[in-house]
DNA sequence: CGGGGAATTGATGGAATTCAATTGTAGTGG
DNA sequence: CCACTACAATTGAATTCCATCAATTCCCCG
């Protein structure tokens, strides 16, 4: 092994040039040369198991996290209890940039399955990001594209009916496991109709609903989290310009 | 007249460290030192009439904008023709961040009033971000606000009954004119209640309504456009834990 | 194999949309 | 300056879609 490749506490590699995940995650677009200076990016890995926090609202904010293995939900709770999703993240994606703002963290991510993440700390990203062009640029994308991202939540709950949510959402989820080398067609949703629900802004019955209104038009196969889809562009038409939309 | 202070076409200071906006703007946070480095970074202003947009969707991205005067709302618009405006930007505030990820725009942005940006080239923003280590972190800053903020909306949007959108969004406006130094219980919408209403993922009819109501229950005071905040705390209070709350 | 959360499905009610008519207001030009 | 126009806002009545309440059913996990 490599001198120059740190190693964990848990007795692995760390470098991001080792990663496989390079291309969905922070380090995208780097040239080689940038990368290698990357090794000291990472400060460590951290295991979350199912259901646990791997942080939450109000904790000091010091470090982002590249998902490494499996998946989680950012949510945003009201004082009177009400649950807001705020997405839905898997392997690759950054998550903790909300708190970049305050120094603290203004929402809550817990992971939907057992997952890993590496640990970034914040202060080491500007860091290195101000010696790093392409990190530099690179992480701005990113947090670009979050905003942007969150636009399109924005445009699905403030102006698309109950089926029209879910079906952007089923694209979309087909479209990240593509990406991520899985079938577009078929896979496993890690999370339940309730969070699906808060996420597109409707309770976990109209969600099932959905669903079954999907299965019967034969659009999709469901099975509980198991998702099926047998019609792709009869999902994408089910979107743009449904006749009597809002 | 300093040397050091650039002079645009218009005849202007273009400085930063001339501007009463600071507070409010990207500068903020910065050290004096830092801040007369800054001088080079606003490549210009641009004057933007009522209705006419600042950027388009789908335009290259090649620079951000400081609002130095006016304000402005950005939306995104479906193959169909349904809007959903995402935002409403005032003074100090900084548009344009969506751009980043593709380098191309992926909203409009439209004047609500006449108005003027100072226009902060990206290129030359990433540089000096470089070089500049407040300014860095204060960039970063306003990307993570924007981000909070929109988990935000997403929250009102998700789970927040009619009126209670309208009241957090009243309550919002209210608080970005005080850090303005206006009224906080006294102003004028620039946006129509269309706009609102896009916004809070209304119809216009739904937002009137609402206005209607909180003018019946002493809440405010509405004269079209215009509007007087009587009870602030009732507000508050229509927010959290509305009992029949979704 | 049994228990319990997750999901489905049905019946009912309610909040917001839709359609429609009217009023109000700001801007324009005679 | 006032009439006139066009757009913005208000208000009412009917409809629709989703939430709510409630009862099973289905799995998954211990």
């Amino acid at each position: 092994m490599k001198a120059t490749v740190p190693i964990t506490a848990a007795g692995l590699k760390t470098a991001c040039s080792q990663c496989n995940l390079l291309e969905l995650c922070l380090p995208f677009g780097m040239t080689d040369t940038e990368l290698n200076r990357l090794d000291e990016l990472v400060g460590g890995r951290r295991k979350i198991k199912r259901q646990q926090p791997l942080y939450r609202a109000g904790e000091l904010f010091e470090a982002i996290y590249a998902i490494r293995a499996g998946s989680f939900k950012t949510d945003v709770l009201l004082e009177d209890g009400r649950e807001q999703v705020t997405g839905f993240q898997m392997t690759g994606e950054i998550i903790g940039l909300d708190g970049i703002s305050t120094e603290f963290h203004s929402c809550n991510a817990v992971a939907l399955e057992d997952s890993e993440v590496c640990v970034i700390p914040y202060a080491k990203l500007e860091e290195l990001s101000r010696e790093i062009e392409g990190l530099q640029h690179q992480f701005h994308k990113v947090m670009s594209r979050e905003i942007v991202r969150d636009h399109g939540v924005m445009m699905l709950l403030g102006s698309m009916r109950a089926e029209e949510r879910l079906a952007a959402f089923l694209l979309n989820m087909s479209q990240r496991f593509t990406a991520r080398g899985f079938s577009a067609a078929e896979f496993h949703l890690r999370m339940t109709r309730e969070e699906i629900g808060s996420y597109l802004g409707l309770k976990l019955e109209t969600v099932s609903r959905a669903f079954s209104r999907f299965q019967e038009d034969g659009l999709v196969a469901v099975q509980q989290k198991h998702i099926r889809i047998l019609d792709n562009d009869g999902l994408k038409k089910l979107i743009q310009h449904q006749p009597g939309a809002r």
